[in-house]
DNA sequence: CGGGTTTGACCCGCGC
DNA sequence: GCGCGGGTCAAACCCG
């Protein structure tokens, strides 16, 4: 009970307190991360090494990557290396990240202007099916990714049929064939639909999740959250939120949970896609861009969680002399904090902070436009 | 008073 | 079948 007290404590500090999370702006990397089969649960897949004081923010940029092997990966070697994203595909045991479906990301985002409109764009790559995730040449972790295990998706915006999560890639389907009404009645009803789902099985849209070296649990994405529960996380400390998207129709839902190793990890999940555009924004505030020029910045701390059985975790120190490799397929996984009230704590973050960190500056200078 | 948060209870799926 | 754990509900509470 005391521990869920602290717990809410920090929960509390961090979404309620303006000044909090202004005075945190700058502690806070964003990371869409990459990963096949992420326990959430265990939430084990980050292990800073203990030479390494992630708490020093000043430290970053740096990478976390994992093996299952006791020897470390080679150093990455590309931004493809430690490209960051994925797609959680639905129709699994809640909670457990398990099984995540890895969307194909050797795409060109450059026509999405948030994640979910390239979302929209792209079909989901179930997690039975192949994922070209890292065209690196110097393709780290060889013997723990799945990614590099299987052969890679050829095209990647082709397949869509997966055998285990063609619940899952429905649920995708059905949003963007704005058929969200059943699934915003599948929330509303769920109780009087209870006897429906012992012969159906439960659909999840397909997941999102990046990880954030925050102090700030529940980061200003432009959309508005309302917290509709909170869980203890088992093995961790930290609880897990569940906030749900408080736009009429909108069934998009986001977990957010730290890293029981790394409390200064934020693990974001979303779920669903939003109908609307932002709020605070006009279009969704998460923005893909893609960037043939590299990572300008390069002072993103990026959490690469690699593999389904994570016990190691190594930790790179990215240089600003990475090997940026400048196909028109490459993209730079950045969040994009559109334009928003200049009044606003997340304005400050924009202009002061984290978006100075993950976003070159000559993106930030000119949004996606559609 | 409206909107957001908290929190205990409940449901459900899965593994044993 | 049972227990566990994740996910959700909803009443109570808080706050501006």
């Amino acid at each position: 009970m005391n521990e869920m007290k602290e717990n809410n404590n920090i929960s509390s500090v961090c979404t309620n307190s303006m000044e909090k999370r202004e005075e945190k702006k700058e502690l806070t990397r964003t990371t869409i991360l990459k990963r096949e089969n992420f326990d959430m649960a265990n939430s084990s897949f980050i292990t800073p090494p203990p030479a390494t004081t992630t708490s020093d923010i000043d430290q970053m940029p740096s990478v976390y990557a994992l093996s299952t092997t006791a020897t470390p990966p080679p150093p990455l070697n590309s931004i493809f290396d430690m490209m960051p994203c994925d797609i959680i595909g639905g129709d699994q045991k809640a909670g457990s990240l398990g099984f995540i479906d890895l969307l194909d990301i050797n795409q060109d985002f450059g026509t999405a202007a948030s994640l979910f409109d390239w979302f929209a764009q792209n079909p989901i790559v179930g997690s039975q099916q192949q994922q070209t995730f890292v065209p690196s040449p110097a393709s780290t972790l060889p013997e723990t990714s799945e990614v590099l295990n299987n052969p890679a998706t050829p095209n990647s915006s082709a397949s869509i049929s997966s055998s285990s999560n063609e619940a899952g890639n429905d649920a995708f389907q059905q949003v963007k064939t704005g058929d969200q009404e059943e699934e915003q009645d599948h929330d509303k009803t769920k109780k009087q639909l209870k006897p429906k789902k012992k012969n159906q099985k439960r659909q999840r849209e397909p997941r999102f999740a990046f990880m954030t070296k925050s102090e700030v649990d529940h980061l200003d994405d432009g959309f508005r959250w309302r917290k509709y529960g909170q869980k203890a996380v088992k093995n961790s400390p930290y609880p897990r939120s569940y906030y749900r998207c408080t736009s009429a129709g909108c069934g998009v839902k986001k977990r957010v949970e730290r890293s029981s190793d790394d409390s200064s990890i934020v693990v974001t999940t979303y779920e669903g896609q939003h109908i609307h555009p932002s709020p605070i924004t006009p279009r969704g505030s998460i923005g893909i861009l893609t960037d043939s020029t590299g990572f300008g910045a390069a002072t993103s701390s990026f959490v690469i969680p690699q593999t389904q059985y994570q016990q190691h975790a190594y930790m790179y120190s990215s240089s600003p002399s990475l090997n940026i490799t400048t196909s028109n397929t490459s993209f730079s996984p950045t969040f994009s904090f559109h334009q928003r009230r200049s009044d606003s704590p997340a304005s400050l973050l924009r202009d002061h902070g984290l978006l100075q960190d993950i976003v070159p500056s000559q993106m930030r200078k000119e949004p996606k436009e559609e």
